[in-house]
DNA sequence: GACCAGGAAACGA
DNA sequence: TCGTTTCATGGT
């Protein structure tokens, strides 16, 4: 037996791998039926079994709440989908095709810096450029296999340290002076990320605006995905597609009614609506394509 | 080889 | 306050 410990963590509704692959996360990897990945500098193998999560660490944990709150198991999804808004028949297919789909809570600067890796950036790119990143610079954790090398992402203070060269290095682009600010003025204390959890949802987004390389969309999907603001609803360019298709049949729409559109309608876990909305467009587009591929 | 990607900033009208 | 351009790089 290796060292290390394992733990079965009851669950309803949950779908680990809708969730994982959802474009939230970009650091896990699915090897023969478990996903492996690294949650503040602790390697875990996540493995699902019958009303379960199945989880492993490399090293002997006696308390198990980083893990549970990353996951957010107690969340009690049938009450959260039960709150979208009841009319809208798009969204409740949506949210039945992709059951069991949930938001993450990651800690704020690993997903700050990936979602400022993600302008116009494809999910299998931003995975790589985080990939890149951590294996140069993050501090290498231990895993429980013994031919798997993992690597934590690197911190606000470590990438701090780093030039721009070597930043682009990891086929960053032009985002690489976004992320080493944002690093800096992390490290130093400028930008307070512990600190937003104790404001409201307009006030964090406005103290995240203040980053250069940060927009409203990037904005969101950190308030959305790392913190406890579930109204915070990130519109890219699948979304705002989606949106207009299922609400406004086609036509053309500012930003702003757009907004006004999504506060009105979807409600206090609209972010919730906007997963499900993002997920589920993907999962029909990738299903289009497997059968134009199939037919030639 | 054109087109697009979980955008944002700078620019011109 | 608008629309347009630019930024870097890789997948499809």
């Amino acid at each position: 037996m290796r060292p290390g410990t394992t733990i079965s963590v009851p669950v309803t509704d949950y779908d680990l791998s809708a969730t994982l692959t959802s474009g939230q996360v970009f650091n896990w990897e699915q090897n023969d039926g478990a996903w492996t990945g690294v949650i503040h500098g602790r390697w875990v193998e996540l493995r699902v079994a019958d009303g379960a999560i199945v989880a492993r660490t490399a090293t002997s944990q006696r308390n198990w709440s980083w893990l549970t709150h990353f996951l957010q198991t107690d969340v009690n999804l049938a009450e959260i989908v039960a709150s979208f808004p009841a009319t809208d028949a798009h969204l409740r297919a949506a949210a039945r095709a992709c059951h069991g789909l949930r938001l993450l809570r990651q800690s704020p600067w690993e997903c700050l810096a990936a979602f400022i890796l993600s302008a116009t950036k494809q999910i299998v790119q931003i995975r790589q450029i985080v990939r890149l990143l951590s294996e140069r610079y993050g501090t290498p954790v231990a895993t429980g296999d013994a031919e798997e090398r993992r690597f934590a992402f690197p911190s606000a203070e470590q990438i701090a340290a780093l030039t721009e060269v070597e930043l682009r290095a990891c086929k960053m682009g032009f985002r690489a002076p976004y992320l080493l600010q944002a690093a800096r003025q992390v490290a130093v204390g400028k930008m307070d990320l512990a600190g937003l959890e104790r404001l409201s949802l307009a006030e964090a987004r406005a103290q995240l605006l203040r980053l250069d390389g940060v927009g409203r969309k990037i904005a969101d999907c950190v308030l959305l995905f790392a913190y406890d603001f579930p109204e915070a609803f990130p519109v890219d360019v699948w979304v705002r597609r989606v949106l207009l298709k299922y609400y406004f049949r086609n036509r053309q729409v500012s930003d702003a009614r757009l907004q006004q559109f999504i506060q009105r309608h979807f409600g206090r876990n609209a972010g919730y609506c906007q997963q499900y909305l993002f997920h589920h467009v993907r999962m029909m587009k990738g299903r289009v394509e497997g059968r134009l591929i199939a037919k030639t």
